[in-house]
DNA sequence: TTGCAGAAGCGAATTAATTCGCTATCGGGT
DNA sequence: ACCCGATAGCGAATTAATTCGCTTCTGCAA
């Protein structure tokens, strides 16, 4: 009668994950200066997450070295897909196409940022050389 | 001294945003049936979880007929821009352009939907040769 | 008009997420 | 061996989110 917990890394979890993805294994002295700058939150509280999050399993730690450091246990990348999987269900129906249609609009990418997209895209399409030529005389 | 509140529409929230969104107008007993088809929760948490809304001033109501009935206050466009851009900057440190370009990498696109996106993002390059072609073909 | 089914509202209970105070422990320096 | 600052752990408090039972209200049909 309640609540479920969220099947993704909540907030503050998230940050303490970026912090270890960016730097590798750190003591929980280090997370939490990375953490502090944003937020006021007490040492108490980094420490407290740490541990939390090892119980889930979202950190391994290293206890044999003083202090001892935690690393992330799941990737960012994996994270990353795992979370936009399912934003797009939640947000988009399903359509990842909408999804990435829409933050292309919204989001005012760059040239170049938009041409490495579709040299990403040509490089998916199976035969884009045929198609592009195709193209351009007009479908 | 605890957790802040979200400041994104949460779980319920959305889905009962989505319903609004593809349906209109709605009496609280359609929003519920809409909900029970994936969760089996009672009415009157449907009926709670609307009042909280209506708090929030995340859904209007019109109370002149009976039963009343909601709409949603925040058009799906916009919800979705907030949502994404703060995903971005929480997951991928602000660069929309690596967000997509993973999902474009793991989320395997059609063809057909590739084509639509790099049609968009032709349309989008300030100074591209397709671009007059695109103009030509849209409108 | 009265009764009744469905609608609306209220308050309280439950769980998740986050925060911190306090205690205990560790290790290096004196 | 002892002190001290930093580290680790624990339990409890706080707020958000979600859920429902129960009461009251509304409009219609008999």
């Amino acid at each position: 009668m309640a609540r479920p917990a969220s099947t993704q890394p909540t907030e503050v979890e998230l940050r303490i994950l970026r912090k270890l993805w960016e730097s590798g294994p750190c003591t929980a002295r280090e997370v939490h200066n990375a953490l502090t700058a944003d937020k006021g939150t007490n040492y108490s509280t980094t420490v407290k997450m740490l541990a939390v999050m090892f119980e889930k399993r979202l950190v391994e730690r290293d206890e044999s070295s003083f202090p001892m450091t935690f690393i992330a246990a799941t990737g960012q990348e994996e994270t990353r897909q795992n979370v936009m999987s399912e934003m797009i269900q939640k947000l988009y129906d399903g359509s990842a196409k909408s999804l990435v249609m829409q933050v292309l609009s919204s989001q005012k990418a760059s040239k170049t940022d938009l041409d490495e997209i579709r040299q990403l895209i040509e490089q998916l399409e199976p035969n884009s050389a045929v198609r592009k030529r195709a193209k351009r005389q007009g479908t």
